[in-house]
DNA sequence: ATGAAAGCGCTAACAT
DNA sequence: ATGTTAGCGCTTTCAT
């Protein structure tokens, strides 16, 4: 038994035709005769070859790959987003490469890197803090926005994110809050900006007071809404209600009122954001936006796919329906 | 301007050199001369050049990425491992391909697909349901099974499952428990077993009986604890204090029970395994056994690249320290 | 419908 | 210390 593995010679020599039939056999089958291709195929399952993608991909100036570039891989809400990405890439033949703009330097010359360095065919950006700015780069390629965008015209996947925060002021204000409180995501983040600005207007709209000592900032992190709880619990007036800009923070804030006695809905009524898994298994369950991750995923995959397809910079922009999932983590103030 | 991007024939034809002594200039600068060095690079800076990575790892018959075979990757535990390795890969010039057993096909054929298809130059297994069977495949690439495996001596990173049971049931038996139950993950799952059979050993060290309507079918998955929880509600004579071979069962569980009223850790005592961010969060926050996630996936990266680099198909096998984490779900039993 | 041949961009002998 | 040269394995004109 042969320890080598096949390359495309060894089925042209085996199958007794030339290399560019091999090729073409593989990639379209159509054009060569039906007995050729016959023979083509056994030789294949015979030798065992499979193509040497490196070599392919050299030859077709691909990379083979797509890069997904999120802000911390830890978090649960990315990995269903990849999931979903992975589904679509994978029968495309582009493989997932996945990197985290937060380890190691500056996220903004990370992105630079990625985009000059050719390692990829295609990025789908998550990360809501990057400059968009960094884009100007020569053959550089095609590149999604997964992310609400200030600066314009790039090809994006979205979510209405401040008509996220309008359904979950309005549903609070439904239930007879007047008191709201917001824990933001970081600073100079669009996904933070845009949710807050959301629920700003939004109170304003439901003719609510916004009181500044009852905007808590955060980060997205579990640890950041355990530290907003921790403040909230401070308060000499607090407020009965409190919309988080990400179910992590939500996650942290609650267990930490919790942790003094603080009863949920009872004393204040949660919304969080994103609808990750676990806050359908808390207690009480959280009332969330959700966002349809696999599906976000999937159609940023698509459209990378396509734009490379047809080696175009540009691509369409596209907005996600988001839902309100109403659950146990909201009840009418005590009043 | 010019559109095109930089190959190392231009940087040759701008430094005066050619093109062996600029590859050696960026491979092995030790080796050119310091003037000719600095023509070069500033031949890279004046073009904008960067390796092409595709046409480097042809040339080296390398694939320029190692794979890690997740079984779920929507659950929170890979991501930190998978940031871990990142961490590693990186700076050996290696991407990270993720790909997700579940999707598609037969897991234990989409396994020996990657394994056979040469898209990477080694992989990562962390799914322990694959049979590593599989592995005898020839040319195949340098593997690491981040699980504890059965089948013997391949180079391995794991943690001591084992152990790690019988320390949830040694910290349960000391505070009074006689009555332990245990929440499987899937069948044919190597860390299910190890996990079990742990728990089982260690209830016979401690002298308890068990019951086999006390262990629960789980698949590691929040639902499958939930379900776990609602036969447990059901149950006639139930055990004071559950063990789970995963985090995010015992979120599900602890969910199910505490939404029909019952109480932890007053009524039963909960522990889990792996250490998930969410569970320091919950109420009461969950005594669990924390596997390093981290330090799982750079070990098992370092390894990997030290095979690639040797191209050796063997390599150690490393045990990974756990720990047991003690919060506020375990108290004794009320009797 | 098939084959011959020319590279894709790079690295590593080998030669100088 | 540097240059010359021969491919890595594949795809794709261009002929036939």
């Amino acid at each position: 038994m042969d320890k080598r593995i096949a390359t495309i010679q060894d089925v042209a020599r085996v199958a007794g035709v030339s290399t560019a039939t091999v090729s073409r056999t593989l990639s379209k089958p159509s054009v060569v005769a039906q007995s050729t291709r016959d023979a083509v195929l056994s030789a294949v399952a015979e030798t065992g070859y499979r193509v040497n993608s490196t070599a392919s991909n050299l030859r077709r100036q691909r990379k083979g790959s797509a890069i997904a570039l999120v802000p911390n891989l830890a978090n649960p809400f990315f990995s269903q987003i990849l999931a979903g990405m992975s589904a679509i890439l994978t029968p495309a033949r582009l493989g997932l490469l996945v990197a985290d703009t937060q380890t190691g330097t500056d996220p903004d010359e990370r992105f630079a890197h990625f985009l000059q360095s050719g390692q990829a065919d295609g990025l789908v950006v998550f990360d809501g803090s990057l400059s968009p700015t960094a884009l100007d780069v020569p053959g550089r390629p095609p590149v999604i926005m997964a992310c609400e965008w200030m600066a314009g015209d790039l090809p994006s996947v979205r979510v209405d994110n401040a008509l996220g925060a309008s359904m979950a002021v309005a549903h609070l204000a439904e239930q007879g809050h007047r008191n709201i409180g917001h824990v933001t995501g970081p600073r100079g983040n669009v996904l933070t900006e845009t949710r807050r600005d959301g629920f700003c207007r939004a109170m304003a709209e439901q003719g609510l007071a916004l009181r500044p000592e009852w905007i808590f900032d955060g980060d997205f992190s579990m640890d950041s809404g355990a530290a907003a709880g921790r403040r909230w619990l401070k308060l000499a007036s607090r407020p009965s209600a409190v919309f988080f800009a990400s179910d992590e923070m939500a996650v942290g804030f609650m267990g930490a009122v919790q942790h003094a006695g603080v009863r949920v809905p009872d004393d204040l009524s949660i919304v969080g954001f994103d609808n990750i898994d676990v806050v359908a298994h808390l207690t009480p369950a959280l009332t969330t936006i959700r966002q349809p991750r696999t599906i976000i995923g999937m159609r940023a995959a698509e459209l990378l796919v396509e734009m490379i397809e047809a080696g175009s910079l540009t691509g369409p922009s596209e907005v996600i329906e988001m839902e309100f999932i109403s659950r146990k983590s909201v009840a009418p103030p005590k009043d």
